[in-house]
DNA sequence: CGCTTATTTGACCTCGCTCAATCTGGGTGG
DNA sequence: CCACCCAGATTGAGCGAGGTCAAATAAGCG
C-alpha cells in the first residue's frame, strides 16, 4: 500500500470485491483496463436518458445519480452513486438505457469500452460473479427505496435516506464520526425521496428542532443516531455490507 | 417441439435466453438440474423475509410477489412474478434476503440447490451472462416502479401497472387480445402501487367509467389501450423485450 | 343456504402540494 | 473593500389527492 500502488480504480476494486477480494491477477487485469477519465460539473449529464452507450462508467470522485424524467417536468432520482460505484453495468447487457445519469457535484468519471469489459469477464469468471453480486446489491437498495416511497411518510423517507448514506459512506471511509458530506441541494433530496423541495425544507426543519440532525453547508451531522434510525425504520440488511 | 420435449423449465429457458437463445448443450444442462417442485396456495409464503435460503426458485405456474413489511402492518410489493421468472437469483450471491416472497395465486414453484446453479454457471458462462442480464432487466422494472410510486398519481400508477402486465404477459403468450388474467385482489394491487384498497377501488371505478378497462372475475380487459397508455405515461423501453 | 372474504360507497380528515413572497450567503465586478 | 446578484433556503396561506373509519353489498364456497 505504498503511494505508488494508488490507481484510480482502487476504490472500485475494493467495492466490487466485496467479501472475497480479487486475486492479484484479477486486480492487475482490472487496472490494465483502458480508461478514459472525464470531468463533469454539477448538473451535467453523464449518460443521456436516450441513446445507447458503448462504455461503462466508474465513479472516481464526486456524486452522481440515476434518474427518470416525466412530462410534467418532474424527475425521480432512482439511485445515488459515490466513488467506487459502477452505475452503468446495465449497458453491458441492455442496449437502451431506461435512465439518465447526471453529476450532482463536480465529478471525475472513468469510462471503459464494453468490449474490454466483456473480455475481462471472459478471462476472469470471478469478475463476472462480482458483477452479478453488484447488480443484486444495487437492486436491493432500489427495493428499499421503492418501499420507502411507497410506505413511509416524509420524515421516514428522509431519515431513511440519511441513514443509508451514513452507512454507505461509512463503508468507504468517507464519514467523520457522525458527520457526512451532503452535497445535495434540497431540490435533489426532493427528487430522491419524491417530495417537493418546500416539503423537504419543512421536514428538515422538523428534524433540526427535534435535535436529530444538524445540516450546514454541504455537511450533515447526525446528532441522534438512534432517534433518526427509529424514524427511518431502517433495516440495514439490504445494504449487504460485509 | 413434440409434446415429448415439454419440460417444466421450458418457459424459464425461453425467458432467460432472451435475444440469443441457449445452445442445445446449455438447454439440456438446465433441464438436467435436480429440481424439487412444490405447490403453494394463495397468500402462502415461498421465501420468508428473514432466514437464509439455500435454493433458487423458478416459477412454473401462477403468480408470486416479492414484498417488504412495515411495522404499521403495511406491506409493499416490489415485484410481481409470472411463469418463467427466476425471482430469487439474489440468494446465489447474498446470504440474507431483504424481501419475502409469497404466492398470490395457486402456484407451482421449482427449487434448485445453489450448488448446482453455481456449477452450471461455471460450466456454461453464457448462462452466467444470462443471469446478469436478467438481474439488469428486473432492476430496470424496479426502477420503473420506483418512479411510478414517486411521481405518478393513483391513476398513473394503476394504469402503468396494467400496461406493464399487458406487455409482460403478452411476451410469454398469456394474453388473449386485450384480455389478460388478473388474479390480484384489490388489496394486492394496493400493496403494489402503494395506495389503500379503498382508493384502488375508486380509481378502478374511474377507469371503468372512462371506458378504459373492464375488470371482471380474475380477468382484465383493456378497452382503450391508447387511452390507458396515455394515462400511464408508459415508456416500454424499460422492459427490454426482444 | 349460511358464512366468509372481497368489493363498493359515503363522510370526514390530513399530509404534502401549490403558489408566492422573503431571506440568506457566497461569488463577482467595479 | 463593498455593493450587487443570484441560486438556494425559508416561511406563510390555502387547497386537494388520497387516507381513515365505518357500513353496506356482492361474490365464492362448503
Amino acid at each position: 500500500m505504498t503511494p505508488f500502488s494508488r490507481h484510480p480504480l482502487d476504490a472500485a476494486i475494493l467495492n466490487l470485491g466485496g467479501a472475497h477480494q480479487f486475486s492479484e491477477a484479477e486486480q492487475s487485469a482490472i487496472k490494465k483496463l483502458p480508461i478514459t477519465i472525464r470531468l463533469f460539473r454539477p448538473q451535467q449529464d453523464i449518460v443521456h436518458e436516450n441513446g445507447p452507450s458503448t462504455q461503462c462508467c466508474i465513479i472516481l470522485d464526486g456524486w452522481t445519480c440515476r434518474h427518470q424524467s416525466f412530462e410534467a417536468g418532474h424527475r425521480q432520482i432512482s439511485s445515488l452513486h459515490i466513488p467506487g460505484d459502477l452505475p452503468d453495468l446495465q449497458s453491458l447487457h441492455l442496449n437502451d438505457p431506461d435512465f439518465g445519469m447526471t453529476a450532482l457535484t463536480k465529478a471525475r468519471v472513468a469510462f471503459v469500452p464494453h468490449a474490454n469489459m466483456h473480455r475481462l469477464i471472459e478471462r476472469f469468471p470471478a469478475i463476472g460473479t462480482a458483477f452479478r453480486r453488484e447488480a443484486q446489491v444495487s437492486a436491493a437498495i432500489q427495493r428499499a427505496w421503492l418501499s420507502s416511497l411507497g410506505r413511509r411518510d416524509a420524515r421516514g423517507r428522509l431519515a431513511h435516506l440519511f441513514c443509508e448514506l451514513y452507512l454507505r459512506l461509512g463503508a468507504v471511509g468517507i464519514t467523520d464520526g457522525y458527520i457526512l458530506p451532503m452535497p445535495l441541494r434540497q431540490t435533489d433530496l426532493a427528487d430522491a425521496v419524491a417530495l417537493t423541495p418546500v416539503h423537504v425544507n419543512r421536514t428538515l426543519k422538523d428534524f433540526r428542532i427535534s435535535g436529530l440532525i444538524k445540516l450546514q453547508v454541504r455537511k450533515l451531522e447526525i446528532l441522534d443516531w438512534p432517534g433518526l434510525r427509529a424514524v427511518s425504520e431502517l433495516n440495514p440488511q439490504y445494504l449487504h455490507q460485509k
